[in-house]
DNA sequence: GGAAATTACATTGTGCACAAGATAATGGCA
DNA sequence: TGCCATTATCTTGTGCACAATGTAATTTCC
């Protein structure tokens, strides 16, 4: 039996908010993974860009942006600083010179070789059963997917 | 029975990073909120700002970080944005000079007073049960606190 | 083949988010 | 009283995140 409460009547409290929970533990996860990733000169973004990268020979920014659903404008300085930083390389498509291809270099390679620890790592900080990440993961596809 | 796949072994692929579906959904659910607060003229950071000032009659900024587990490098400005924008007051405390005490103003408790509707709009974009939202809550609020 | 629509990037501007360091008021405490 | 640690705020710098706009290569359709 639901029960409204003054929240679904009147004006919200923080405590009604879902999306603020959500917020919060994505800000905190964040949070965990920054002195572990600093420690390779990374951001979390930068990470996952990695992680995408890891998996893949070469691949144009387009997909990385559809894999992480970042947007091109967040993703083209971003890759500017991880060139910098020697890790990546970009260069046109020969096939389509509106595609740029990124790629890891050896640098980032090694800097990907480190993410197994990163992974044990944050497992632990977090302190999260192996159930209740399957259970968190499937609510947030969820969300994700509507 | 646990049976470790090769993520547990090696570097995660994307599809491991329990964070990342935690990052993306935090992402889908500011988006979602986005074209309704714009009607507003609000940011979503600015409308959890405001819930929590609809709360108190009158707040410390230090408070306010607390709540929303917020530093006040990111509040000072957006604070600042809210009182040009005619929705807060900010003044210092008779009391101790050091505290800066922020509430609404007229203006800022009529935006608050449409807060009901946003809720609501945004449950209905979401799509969300009363028994999933309670689910999520609870697991995202293990991994805030720990 | 050539105009128009599409696609992949790039740039600019606004607003978080947080680390690091600075300032000013407060509250002990000798 | 004067000194010092603490507290609350502010400022600066870096790096996302995204809307809006621009550019150039490609594809489509006639």
């Amino acid at each position: 039996m639901y029960i409204p409460t003054m929240a679904t009547l009147a004006t919200p409290v923080l405590d009604d908010l879902i999306c603020f929970d959500l917020y919060a533990a994505s800000r905190r996860v964040t949070a965990a993974y920054r002195p572990i990733l600093g420690e390779l000169g990374l951001t979390y973004p930068q990470y996952l860009v990695l992680v995408v990268l890891g998996a893949h020979d070469e691949i144009p920014i387009k997909d990385v942006g559809r894999e992480l659903r970042l947007d091109h404008a967040t993703l083209s300085p971003l890759l500017r600083r991880l060139e910098r930083d020697g890790l990546v390389t970009r260069h046109r498509s020969p096939d389509d010179e509106r595609a740029v291809l990124v790629s890891l270099t050896e640098a980032g390679r090694s800097v990907h070789e480190r993410f197994g620890d990163v992974h044990c790592r944050i497992a632990d900080a977090l302190g999260i059963t192996q159930e209740q990440a399957t259970q968190l993961r499937g609510l947030l596809r969820a969300l994700t997917v509507s």
